[in-house]
DNA sequence: GTCTACCTGCCC
DNA sequence: GGGCAGGTAGAC
């Protein structure tokens, strides 16, 4: 569920009802959402509690608020957050019951809030909850650092600084200072796996496995084509494909969701519609007609139309 | 570079 | 019970 375009939607959602907000609380309910924050909890509520949220921003799948002090400066510091593969950062809704901390995981399967894992009280009386199954996301503070290209750091970043935590994260593709000949040229000086090099985060961020596979499929290039393979016209191809439907997953996301709810049930919803090739195995290709394949390459699935397709070495 | 671990739950 | 899941980082 959290893919690029989904973080998106929520950085968006989050904006107008947190920024300007002042923390009053964090409700930590299981420590190991937090597990990346240095110091642990003691840390996290220190940096919290009484900070106010000035900015929301995002490179990549990384999340972070920008904090100030009661008397509105800058502190220096990023509260950063990632979704992992389950996570889900929502509201709660007013007057409804929360779930009994006691209870966090052992209510009804049906419960929404049966994984919530951590809540910000905020000073107009919204609870912000981070709600994951997995636990592979997180909150966390992190100290604020110069970008290394003086660009704006990121989507929604107010100036050059971003987390220390998210310096070593390449621009992504909805980033209107992601450089995309760049990116063509490096992904070409590899001679990984281009489905490798795509979900190298280090390289160009926000590409998950799903977005991968779709954006190869739609520059018909097969997962294991060497980078040094690719041309220059070809890699420009892969990246417009990834930007291309990232950008038309957004646009769905925007509009068929609640700017803060994600279904936690990832393949309905618009996923089941639009996808050309992940999750597609034994289906026809859309654009030729013969089935699709699934492999697994390092480890995760890859989907390919065994026609369109081809390995260039 | 590639593999594995981190977690929980669902589907076969 | 085994396999699989949209991510990332740390280990070899």
């Amino acid at each position: 569920m959290p893919e690029l375009p989904e973080v998106e939607v929520v950085r968006r959602g989050l904006a107008p009802r947190t920024l300007g907000r002042t923390i009053t609380d964090v409700e930590l309910l299981d420590a190991r959402i937090i597990r990346r924050q240095a110091g642990g909890a003691d840390r996290l509520r220190a940096a919290l509690e009484g900070s106010a949220l000035t900015a929301v921003a995002r490179r990549g799948k990384f999340l972070w608020w920008r904090l100030a002090d009661p008397d509105g400066a800058d502190t220096g510091e990023a509260l950063m957050g990632h979704l992992g593969m389950s996570g889900q950062l929502r509201f709660a809704t007013p007057g409804a019951p929360a779930a009994a901390p006691s209870a966090a995981s052992e209510g009804p399967a049906s419960d929404p809030l049966r994984h919530r894992r951590l809540s910000l009280h905020l000073d107009d009386g919204a609870r912000l909850d981070l709600v994951d199954q997995r636990l592979f996301g997180g909150l966390w503070t992190s100290p604020l650092v110069e970008a290394a290209d003086g660009s704006l750091a990121a989507v929604g970043s107010p100036d050059a600084l971003l987390p220390e935590g998210a310096a070593h994260i390449a621009r992504d593709l909805l980033d209107p200072a992601a450089d995309l000949p760049a990116i063509a040229r490096a992904l070409r000086t590899r001679r990984s796996a281009v489905k490798t090099l795509l979900l190298n985060q280090e390289i160009v961020s926000g590409i998950g496995n799903i977005y991968a596979d779709e954006a190869l499929w739609a520059a018909r290039t097969r997962y294991d084509t060497p980078g040094t393979a690719l041309s220059q016209r070809r890699a420009l191809g892969i990246l417009r494909a990834a930007r291309a439907v990232m950008e038309r997953a957004l646009e769905v996301g925007g509009t068929s969701f609640d700017a803060l709810y994600v279904n936690v049930d990832g393949r309905s919803g618009y996923f089941a519609r639009s996808l050309a090739a992940y999750g597609r195995e034994g289906e026809p290709c859309t654009r030729c007609g013969r089935l699709l394949r699934r492999v697994v390459h390092q480890g995760r699935s890859s989907h390919y139309c065994p026609r369109c397709q081809r390995r260039t070495t």
